[in-house]
DNA sequence: GAGAGAGCCTAATGCATGTAGGCAGAAACC
DNA sequence: GGTTTCTGCCTACATGCATTAGGCTCTCTC
């Protein structure tokens, strides 16, 4: 059986896969190793340690991501987007926690400033921008956003919500309701000029 | 010198001491045996494992923070209850990061059902009640609240608002009042007996 | 067909968790 | 008072991980 080639990609796809099927704790070099059948110490010809592993799997997620956000919203606006950003956001953590978990470390340069991590601010900006909010409230209300959205999501994961499970579908539509209230009446509490 | 003899609870609290520090990744049985002066095996004599340290970590936390809150919130209501609460929140997890670290990671049954969790549930609960959400609500209400919080301190200790450090202080006095919007309409929205 | 380079290997180091069993001093019992 | 027992820390060890150094072997090139 030849062996596919080995490179930096195939990787950091396959500790993605790893990832979502073990658990992010349990990307190792050595499982990866194993994995793909080659002996630890080869994996450092492709990759520089583990942290740059890792970096891998946050940014391949963040373009997934990126993209699954920009099919939801694309063509609505208002609430419809809304719940469809953050319908994004639940369905991939869901679908692919160990990648999600990946994103929820902090994110070196190298991601912070990487194009996928730049078009999920840009698609936020774009959904946000049809509330009509003054241009200097928007990082702010960016990032209001994001927080419940991610919040709930970390929530949700660490099973704080377990005692009363069956809630919690209705809990997130209560959530995403808020959050289009917030910003529906967010220039009445803060008008353009108001610090 | 004659040694204070080791026990669990002075052990949890040199980790803790040890996660603030150091960072909570720095929390090793090791690390741990070098900052009391005993040798690695011997920290197994009063604490089961690793994990078993961690919670104990995340358990004095949720005690700490739950006094933390009440203080904040006493004789306050509305949305004033509501800063307070938030604010008590963040103090916390800027001066203890590494007790902050130890609450984010999933709480085993021992913690979820521990005085402190319960308490912080309490806290939160009395000053929502101020809003006079329905009772069913109370509980999406408080998840939303929670998420909010929980992850707004996340991105900023990510380091995700890092490029505009300057507003995050602003950012957040806007996410508190988009709580108090959220909850003041949440019954406009949500009127009793609708689904 | 010789040389060069790529790609994976073996071997070894250092540090982590966790277990088993020993030893010494203090406390309890006769 | 002396013996026993128990507690608390120790040494020694097994295992697993990340990471580095250096070697071996194909394959591609000239």
């Amino acid at each position: 059986m030849k062996r596919e080639p080995l490179s930096r990609t195939r990787l950091v796809g396959a500790a993605a896969e790893l990832a979502d099927h073990d658990g992010f704790a349990a990307v190792t070099v050595t499982a990866l190793a194993r994995q793909v059948g080659v002996k630890p110490a080869s994996i450092y010809s492709h990759v520089e340690d583990l942290a740059a592993l890792l970096e891998g799997i946050h940014e391949l997620a963040l373009g997934e991501l990126a993209d699954h956000v920009a099919g939801a919203i694309a063509g609505r606006s208002g609430r419809d987007a809304l719940a469809g950003m953050a319908q994004a956001h639940r369905d991939y953590a869901g679908r692919h926690p160990g990648r999600w978990a990946a994103m929820q470390r902090p994110a070196g340069p190298a991601v912070a400033g990487s194009p996928a991590a730049r078009k999920i601010v840009e698609y936020t900006w774009a959904v946000l921008r049809a509330y009509g909010l003054p241009e200097p409230e928007l990082v702010h209300a960016t990032r209001f956003v994001g927080a419940t959205i991610n919040g709930y999501l970390a929530l949700e994961k660490a099973g704080s919500f377990e005692h009363r499970a069956e809630h919690t579908d209705l809990s997130w539509q209560r959530a995403v309701n808020a959050l289009d209230r917030a910003l529906q009446t967010w220039t009445e509490a803060h008008p353009e000029g108001t610090a």
